[in-house]
DNA sequence: TCGAATATCTCGCTCAGCGAGATAATACGG
DNA sequence: CCGTATTATCTCGCTGAGCGAGATATTCGA
């Protein structure tokens, strides 16, 4: 192997890390009558509604790496399912502003709240400088793997 | 928002970087000629070689949450592209283990090597405590993700 | 020795997402 | 203002990943 440092049991974890949680993921999904895009899409509008930034079709498929045409099946699937609404632009009448409907807001909290308040307790069990090593290497971490290519 | 403490720019953080990387991964996947689902592969059988295990075709689609018709599909896409080689169980003749090519091995180091070596750069700045404390979190993580329902 | 259990494969099908191109709204030089 | 380029989304037809059901082959236990 490579390099067998004390280092690679971290870069294993947050591997395993990340597994887990698609692995939930994808069975909240099935669990609920969603795909896995779905879920990410949602995840993806949580978001930007907690930024206070208006979401819009492009925006969304351009997240997720779908095309036009997959973005639109999208929507179709989330406004049928009652998670989303699609609103048209207001300044720019071509873009459709996509709003999550409050009840699906609850169903991503559900799935995602014990998560975080695990999440929550593990990092006040840690004091300052500890935290900053945490959010420092996960700032690094995303940085490394947003880069171009 | 449920929550506003200086911990929840930590979890955001770290849902980030498992959005980072998915994209990373779906990038490097189509890059390839191959499907997210491939490389996810590729990376549980780097994993178990990693470890010394045996993959089974069982214990691969269990661990990729596909049934035994789309593990075997998959089994024929890998192994159609030369990423991996079927050979019958020893023991037990029923099973299927799936050896990975050394052209694949070195594909799939191409993509996560430079990711590894960031980490382990960042870890090295770390003294040992704030390495623990890294260790922690995501260990805790992963157990609270892992976990049933 | 025989049936139950287990591992994988085959067959037919559904639907997520793609490419190509249509449609509609905006921006902008003349 | 007009015509053209650009941008945002949608429609249509298609490919193929992954599913359910069931077939096949091997092993285990009574």
């Amino acid at each position: 192997m490579r390099n067998q440092g004390p280092e690679m049991e971290i870069v294993h974890l947050l591997r395993a890390v990340t597994v887990e949680l698609g692995l939930r993921s994808a069975r909240f999904a099935s669990h609920n009558g969603m795909h896995p895009t779905d879920v990410r899409a949602l995840i993806e509008l949580m978001d930007a509604s907690r930024a206070g930034e208006e979401m819009t079709a492009g925006r969304l498929g351009a997240a997720l790496g779908l095309n036009s045409a997959g973005t639109t099946s999208l929507l179709d699937r989330l406004e049928g399912a009652g998670h989303v609404r699609r609103v048209r632009g207001r300044q720019d009448r071509r873009k459709v502003v996509v709003e999550v409907d409050e009840r699906a807001v609850e169903l991503g909290w559900s799935f995602f709240g014990p998560l975080i308040g695990k999440a929550v307790e593990l990092l006040q069990n840690c004091d300052e400088r500890e935290r900053e090593a945490i959010r420092g290497f996960l700032e690094g971490m995303r940085e490394a793997s947003a880069g171009g290519e």
